[in-house]
DNA sequence: CCGATGATGACAGCATGCTGACATAATCAA
DNA sequence: TTGATTATGTCAGCATGCTGTCATCATCGG
């Protein structure tokens, strides 16, 4: 059974009256985005076991990967802390994940001429099959996941996502 | 600066390259998918950030009003594994939130009729007014979040979600 | 009726995120 | 240059999710 789609119903029969008096114009919107917080909270939770699923046999998991590719795409090197911007995550949770990452030999520490204290973190030549390893098993299985999905309906909730970020991340 | 968008740009520059002599086709909807599964990470923490912060007056948290709303909206109660259930989650993540619930006065555990061991999680009166609490600080956020979003496009997102949901959760 | 199977409670351990606090290095403005 | 502000490293604590394990209760098919 579908549980998610079950509690939506049930939201939707009671929010008329527990809803009260109130607007009928914005009552759908604040549903359907009530609804797609919770979707949200739930896809999270899936795709980060779906993501650790997937690559535990490369030595990584949901946290490292995002790590590991933000690096691969950069071209000089990022610190930690800019690991952590891009990620919009705190720059102690990248660390923790980085230190664990370098003992295991994917990345490297370098110094960082701009920076003295802030070393630079690079991907070894371990940690660039990884992520070669990585694009092999996420490439299919981003397209198996949208095969049958418009491409505008992604882009349309890829930007919906976003403008979401962006208006929380201020 | 938008670090996500700088990210999703540097990918796209990379892609080409790093992508091989692969399908043109699929390419541009892998990408959507990738960087869909990264935002809809970064939204969830800064969901799961809002979502505390706008709650703290109420003595409740993201995770507190997952199961709040979930059991203010059964009429005969729910045990904590059909609230798992419900929310997608382990019953032992559950078990745990509504242990200090209870501590705080906010559910109570009462017997269940159909079930010896499996008891019944309902709200007390604090709770309920918590829930009303909640519902009075989460439409106008609600509202606020949707108001120049085309109802379109909220449906369209939704239901791209639930599919993702649906595939994931098999 | 009974045994197999599944569901639940309870406890433990772990991964990943957050914040706070403090010292030090880097940067910027007066 | 100097003082203030910001950025970074580091350590600590906490919240929230997961899985594993085991005993016990519920359920159902034989």
């Amino acid at each position: 059974m579908d549980a998610l789609a079950a509690r939506v119903g049930a939201i939707r029969a009671v929010a008329p009256s527990a809803g009260g008096a109130s607007s009928v114009g914005h009552s759908p919107k604040r549903m359907l985005f009530l609804d797609l917080v919770l979707s949200v909270f739930r896809l999270n939770g899936l795709l980060v076991a779906e993501g650790d699923a997937m690559t535990e046999d490369l030595g990584l998991t949901s946290a490292r990967w995002k790590v590991i590719g933000v690096v691969a795409l950069s071209t000089a090197g990022l610190t930690v802390p800019g690991i952590a911007r891009v990620l919009g995550q705190s720059r102690q949770a990248v660390q923790r994940i980085t230190d664990v990452m370098a003992q295991d030999g994917l990345i490297t520490y370098e110094p960082n001429p701009k920076h003295k204290r802030s070393v630079l973190v690079l991907l070894t030549d371990e940690g660039k099959s990884a992520y070669n390893a990585l694009r092999e098993v996420q490439d299919p299985w981003a397209i198996r996941n949208t095969e049958d999905i418009p491409i505008e309906e992604l882009e349309t909730s890829l930007r919906l996502v976003r403008r979401l970020i962006q208006r929380l991340d201020k």
